[in-house]
RNA sequence: GCCUCCAUAGCUCAGUGGAUAGAGCAGCUGCCUUCUAAGCAGUAGGUCGCAGGUUCGAAUCCUGCUGGAGGCGCCA
C-alpha cells in the first residue's frame, strides 16, 4: 500500500462513517488527508493526525474519533492494524502482503518510478548563472550551476516540461570595458583602472593574436571591436565548455544583443504602453512599478536615449511569455535580491500575474574556506577559484551533490579540504556506496543464476524490510514536494536517509544464498526488494545529476 | 533608515503545525573465514538566539528585540 492509498482509505472510512451517522462533519470529509510515516517505529507504518484536526469540527474528542475510524479502518483489505495512540494519532501498521507488493511496482516502473503529474502541463522556463561572458565562471555561480540543473531536473520529474535558460550580457559597458582590457594587455600594456585585471585578460589577449597577429596594427576603433568580439566569443566558449564539463546543459543561450536587433526591447516598450504604465518625464521614459508595489519608478529609456539594462530584462521577459512559458523562474544570487520586486512589479506592469508567472529564488552566497581562511571572490583582482578549477580538484559529483543537499536560502560554507577529500565526510559517497553495493548483490545473483520469479510478497515481514518498504513508497511524495517547493536538497536529504535505511536492512537480512544452500522463495522477494531499492536510488541520484555507480 | 535571508549538539547543517528535536563530522566502545567495513551497533553531546502571542499542540506561524550576512544608482 502506498501512502496515497492509505489516505484515500482514510476518506472512504470518515465519509462511511459520517453516512452511518457515527460522525458528524459538518465541512465535509477533506481533500487531502495527512498520511505520514512517524518517527519512531513503535508508532506504526503511517499515522494520520486527522481525527485531531476534525475533532473540533466534529464535536468530539480527538480520541473518541480516532477510534471511529481505527474500528472501520482494521477491515480495510491490506491493513494490519489501527491503534489510538497520545493525543488522537491514529498508527496504521500494513500487511506485509500489501506493504511488499510495492517492490513489485516500482520494479516494474523501472525509471519512472518516482515521477509525478503533478506539474503536468505547466510550460516553465527556468533561468539560472546568466554569468556576464567577460570572464571564468567561478565558485559564486557554481550554485546555481548545481541546484538549478537539478532544480530543473525535479521539475520534469513532477511533469512540468521546463527549459533550461542562459541569458548571455553581450552588450553595453562591461563588454567594452572587457575588450578594452584584452587590448591593452595585447599591447602589453596595464588593463584600464575600471577594467578587467585577472591573469585570463592576457591569456584570451595572446589566443586572439595566435590567431590573427595583424590586429594590432589595426585602427584603434576596428581593433577595440575586434578584441571585444572575439575575447566574448572565446570566453562565452569557455563558460559553455566549463559548464557542459559540470554536467550542466543548457536548451537556450539567450544573447540581450538580439533582443535589440530583432526589436523586441520596443517591442517590450509597446506592451507597456499599451497597458498604460509608461510616464515620460525628466527627459527619460519610465515604468510605473511602484502601480504595484514597488518603492520607486525605473528608468527604461535614459535621458540620452540608451535603453537600460531594465528595458531589456522587461523585453526579455515578454519574449519569453511569448514563446509559450507559464512560469519563469529566475535563479539569482542574493546580491540580486533587491530586484526581486521591480521583476515583480514589471510583471504586473505587462499585465501578467507576478505571483504565478514569476518566481525569483534568491541563493545566498558561498563561501569558501581554503587553508582556514575565506577566499574572496573578485573578479577584476583575478584572485578566484574557478568553476573548473573545483570541479578538477572535488569532481563532479561531490561538488553537485555537496552543492544540492542544502536549501539555498542560507549561507554555505564549502571547506575546499572537505569537498575536495573525497573521504566519507561527503555524504555523497555514502548514498553512492549503497547503490554500488546494490548493484554489486545483483550481480551476484546473475552469477549465482538466482532469479526473482514470481513476488511472495508476503514473505518480506522482517523488520528492516518493512521499513525499508516504507522508505521506498515515500519517494514519489518527496519528489512531488521538492518540486512544488523547488527544493532539491529534499531529494539527497532523502537518500541519505533510504540509503541508511538499506544498510541497516543489508546488516541484519542475507539476501543470496550461501555456500551450498539452494535459493528459496525469500531470497527472490529480497532480490526484488533489492532491485527496488537500486532503482529508487539510482532515480534520486539522476534527479540530483548525480551518477549512480554500480562498482566503486 | 528601509528591505531580504539567517540564528538548532563542540563543528557543518537537516527538520511540508505533530508524539521522546535529528544526521554527518569530531570523541569514546564494540562488530569482518560468508552478498562491498566507503558499512553496522552502542555511548556521549541541546535554555531550538531572547521575550511575548495564535491553538488541542510551535524549532516551525505572527509581533517585538538582539546578533550575523547581503541589498537598496538614469551601473551592468
Amino acid at each position: 500500500m502506498t501512502p496515497e492509498q492509505i489516505s484515500q482509505s482514510v476518506r472512504d472510512v470518515l465519509a462511511a462513517a459520517c453516512d452511518a451517522g457515527e460522525v458528524t462533519l459538518p465541512g465535509g470529509v477533506p481533500d487531502d488527508v495527512t498520511v505520514e510515516r512517524p518517527r519512531s517505529r513503535e508508532h506504526g507504518d503511517y499515522a494520520t493526525n486527522v481525527a485531531m484536526q476534525l475533532a473540533k469540527q466534529a464535536g468530539m474528542p480527538p480520541r473518541e474519533l480516532a477510534e471511529v475510524l481505527a474500528r472501520r479502518l482494521r477491515d480495510v483489505a491490506g491493513v494490519e492494524s489501527a491503534d489510538v495512540a497520545g493525543p488522537g494519532f491514529l498508527n496504521l501498521t500494513v500487511a506485509a502482503s500489501a506493504q511488499g507488493e510495492l517492490a513489485h511496482t516500482i520494479v516494474e516502473a523501472g525509471q519512472a518510478y518516482g515521477h509525478t503529474e503533478t506539474l503536468r502541463g505547466t510550460r516553465m522556463n527556468v533561468e539560472f548563472i546568466s554569468a556576464n561572458p567577460t570572464g571564468p565562471l567561478h565558485l559564486g555561480h557554481v550554485r546555481w550551476a548545481a541546484v538549478g540543473d537539478a532544480i530543473a531536473r525535479v521539475l520534469e520529474a513532477a511533469g512540468a516540461e521546463v527549459t533550461r535558460e542562459f541569458y548571455v550580457n553581450d552588450r553595453g559597458t562591461q563588454m567594452d570595458r572587457f575588450g578594452a582590457s584584452i587590448m591593452a594587455r595585447a599591447h602589453g600594456r596595464e588593463a584600464p583602472e575600471d577594467g578587467y585585471h585577472g591573469e585570463y585578460i592576457t591569456d584570451l589577449a595572446q589566443a586572439i593574436l595566435a590567431a590573427r597577429p595583424e590586429i594590432i596594427t589595426w585602427p584603434e576603433a576596428e581593433q577595440l571591436a575586434e578584441f571585444r568580439e572575439r575575447g566574448y566569443r572565446l570566453q562565452l566558449d569557455e563558460q559553455r565548455r566549463q559548464l557542459d564539463g559540470f554536467r550542466t546543459h543548457f536548451d537556450v543561450w539567450f544573447s540581450e544583443r538580439t533582443l535589440h536587433e530583432s526589436g523586441k526591447v520596443d517591442h517590450g516598450l509597446d506592451v507597456l504602453r499599451q497597458q498604460g504604465h509608461l510616464t515620460e518625464a525628466e527627459g527619460a521614459l519610465w515604468m510605473r512599478t511602484t502601480d504595484f508595489g514597488d518603492d520607486k519608478d525605473r528608468v527604461l529609456v535614459k535621458r540620452d536615449g540608451e535603453y537600460t539594462y531594465f528595458a531589456s530584462d522587461t523585453a526579455y521577459y515578454v519574449d519569453k511569455r511569448e514563446r509559450g512559458f507559464d512560469v519563469c523562474l529566475y535563479l539569482l544570487g542574493a546580491d540580486h535580491h533587491g530586484y526581486v520586486g521591480r521583476l515583480k512589479a514589471m510583471a504586473a506592469c505587462v499585465g501578467d500575474d507576478p505571483e504565478y508567472n514569476v518566481e525569483v529564488l534568491i541563493g545566498q552566497l558561498v563561501k569558501i574556506m581554503h587553508a582556514g581562511q575565506e577566499m574572496k571572490l573578485s573578479k577584476r583582482a583575478g584572485t578566484m577559484i574557478t568553476l573548473g578549477e573545483v570541479v578538477d580538484a572535488a569532481g563532479v559529483d561531490a561538488l553537485r551533490y555537496s552543492l544540492c543537499r542544502y536549501p539555498v536560502d542560507s549561507s554555505l560554507t564549502l571547506d575546499v579540504e572537505q569537498i575536495t577529500k573525497q573521504t566519507s565526510d561527503n555524504p555523497v559517497f555514502y548514498v553512492q556506496y549503497a547503490h554500488a553495493r546494490l548493484s554489486s548483490i545483483l550481480r551476484n545473483a546473475a552469477e549465482l543464476g538466482v532469479e526473482r520469479g514470481e513476488l511472495q510478497a508476503e514473505l518480506l515481514d522482517h523488520e528492516r524490510e518493512s521499513v525499508l518498504l516504507a522508505a521506498l513508497a515515500e519517494f514519489p511524495r518527496v519528489v512531488a514536494t521538492a518540486a512544488e517547493h523547488r527544493e532539491p536538497h529534499r531529494i539527497a536529504r532523502y537518500l541519505e536517509d533510504t540509503a541508511s535505511t538499506f544498510h541497516k536492512f543489508y546488516d541484519e537480512c542475507r539476501v543470496l544464498p550461501r555456500g551450498d544452500e539452494d535459493a528459496t522463495a525469500t531470497h527472490r522477494a529480497r532480490l526484488w526488494l533489492i532491485d527496488a531499492t537500486r532503482v529508487v536510488l539510482a532515480n534520486g541520484l539522476e534527479m540530483l545529476g548525480v551518477s549512480a555507480p554500480e562498482r566503486m
